[in-house]
DNA sequence: TAATAACGCTACATATTATGTAGCGTCAAC
DNA sequence: GTTGACGCTACATAATATGTAGCGTTATTA
């Protein structure tokens, strides 16, 4: 399971979901991402170009051609997931 | 993104996709998740009860049905990630 | 064109989190 | 009544993340 390998890291779905919207700079995502360390976010973004889900160019970050497939499926997730936390607030 | 939150630590998603197939004891859980620490299993473990996502029975722990709809979504997201990790190995 | 500001990112000490190993108490089988 | 597997905890060590300062670079602004 290399893929949740990778999501399955600290910050890493965090970051994915807020460069999913628009390309941010890296202060910006940073700030998005309730001012994670730069460190560990520099870090992140690297992995995140290795295994082509993030890409990089003058307007900042932003998804892959393959990141925004990712995308795609992270949504569906997103969309259960409000069922899923009404349904734990109830219980 | 709560559930993002909980999916984003480390093992968890390992977690449930080892309890994905059947129900496993604490031992057999731990062995199939490379003898992961069991504070950590437990800890982990712990979590997963608490939203809903795991249960625990006499014959070990498995996935509730909140937790069985999420793997459905893991499934699709499994198949994809098949045909990114061909991709980044060609490279 | 010199100063200012924002940028991406690194350095590094501190704090948090995970690992690895030992072993406790319980229970069932032999 | 001893052996073995169980779920789980304790705790020292190792790995990872955080927070802050700040470097070098590239637009802007005065």
């Amino acid at each position: 399971m290399a893929l949740f390998d990778v999501l399955g890291q600290r910050w890493t779905m965090r970051i994915l979901w807020e460069i999913s919207q628009d390309r941010l700079t890296f202060r910006e995502l940073r700030a998005r991402c309730d001012d994670v360390s730069p460190t560990l976010l520099n870090k992140r973004l690297k992995q995140l170009r290795e295994v082509c889900l993030v890409d990089h160019d003058t307007q900042g970050y932003g998804l892959s051609v393959l990141g925004m497939e990712l995308k795609d499926y992270l949504l569906e997730l997103s969309a259960w997931s409000h069922r899923w936390a009404d349904m734990i607030d109830k219980s």
